[in-house]
DNA sequence: GTCATTCGCTGACCGCGGGTCATTTTCTCG
DNA sequence: CGAGAAAATGACCCGCGGTCAGCGAATGAC
């Protein structure tokens, strides 16, 4: 019975699984805002209620869904972090990083986005949550780290308190990101056309001469990471 | 007869003027969440389809409530303006006025920041929104319009595109906003408390400190505009 | 082999919220 | 007053998140 009881619990978690990857491919095809339960129980091959077996709620879904695009960015940035010689670098690498995460998966970068701004404020407990909470912390973690490495290293100046100024980076860095989620929108209703992934190498020149001891490091860092990866560059 | 409709034309307009009094004090005593066609017609003592003779959608009610907040924030920016010498601390002094009216018209703010978050992006045209993009344009239109002086009077660097230096700074403030706005889920979901209030005088530091020729001025002209309006400093 | 129990699953159903429209009420003017 | 227009109504529709009584198949005891 112990075998039975093993096999129970696998094919639950498969359950569980082949419902997250229904999710992902509704999401692919039409959307955060079509990405309903009914939607995503007819993708899994099953009932609406069964849904609310394996997660509580539409919002740990999603919850699950962002740890787990979450957890994917970690090692593109434990790769941009290797790639860096100084503090200074090693922040402008996990901007970079991000940014072509951004890039290259904009499926999941576009719900995370949309799924943050509709995040309702009240309630945000549950598993899920906090496992995306973890890698969330996991991300300001290497980030700190590098601005620590940078203190360190003469690269970044010494005076900056460093998880307010991670934060700080973190969450301008999200706005530029926005205005990069709504591109046509802002196109349309700016008075000059204006590509928002031009602002990406205009934010990360601003942020590392910001951050740089000496801003002309600063400018050359940034310059040497937008030229290395020119597809993120303007 | 043009009596009558002349009067005809004011009460409709008044009619539309009680509306949105009344969206915003269902935004006041409820918040955006609980802003339902159900509770403004409540509020308005209308029913809810006599809304829809007023505004086409709840979208462009909202988008009516937006115009007009932008609208209020223009004097404030012209204020700010007056009181600054050169261009870079024009520039201080804008996002100095826009955070001082952040903590000064908490239900405004929010409305903004979560309209903007629920925004839909596919349809985005009427009236209203027009109206409301004209405001934006204005506000950015002023911020332009400082970076243009700082390069004129050498206190802003004069290699940067002005307009997309005006968007990043706008965009980059937007991020930092959002944090404020979900202060408490915030704190709770991160490793260190941190107060996201502290976040907008350190994002103040850095952004002058990246435009400024010379970076002290930026840090000195960052501490005067803190120290004069401690209430909005961390 | 049989039968009671448990387990996974179903789909009809609810309440809410945005949006519609045929009907009623109110106003205007001859 | 009465005809026609304008304004307002509220019952109604639909999509969505979420619930639950019940059904059928696998399980295990005898």
């Amino acid at each position: 019975m112990p075998d039975t009881n093993d096999r129970r619990r696998r094919e639950k978690e498969a359950r569980r699984e082949s419902i997250l990857e229904a999710a992902r491919s509704v999401l692919e095809s039409r959307g955060y805002r079509q990405l309903t339960m009914d939607h995503v129980a007819q993708a899994a091959a099953l009932s609406k209620g069964t849904l609310y077996l394996y997660f509580e709620s539409k919002e740990e879904l999603c919850a699950a869904l962002a740890a787990r695009n979450a957890g994917a960015l970690l090692p593109h940035f434990d790769a941009a972090l290797a790639t860096a010689r100084t503090g200074l670098a090693q922040v402008g690498a996990l901007m970079m990083a991000w940014s072509e995460h951004f890039v290259s998966q904009p499926a999941q970068f576009r719900f995370m986005l949309d799924w943050m701004r509709a995040e309702a404020p009240p309630k945000g407990d549950g598993p899920n949550f906090r496992a995306y909470r973890a890698r969330v912390n996991e991300s300001v973690a290497k980030l700190t780290g590098a601005i620590e490495a940078g203190k360190a290293d003469g690269s970044i100046r010494d005076d900056l308190p460093t998880y307010a100024q991670a934060l700080q980076l973190w969450l301008s860095s999200l706005g530029i990101a926005l205005a990069r989620l709504q591109e046509e929108p802002l196109q349309r209703r700016l008075e000059h056309p204006l590509h928002a992934d031009g602002l990406f190498p205009l934010h990360l020149h601003t942020t590392l001469r910001a951050l740089a001891t000496d801003p002309a490091e600063g400018r050359a860092t940034a310059a040497a990471l937008l030229t290395g990866h020119p597809a993120a560059a303007e």
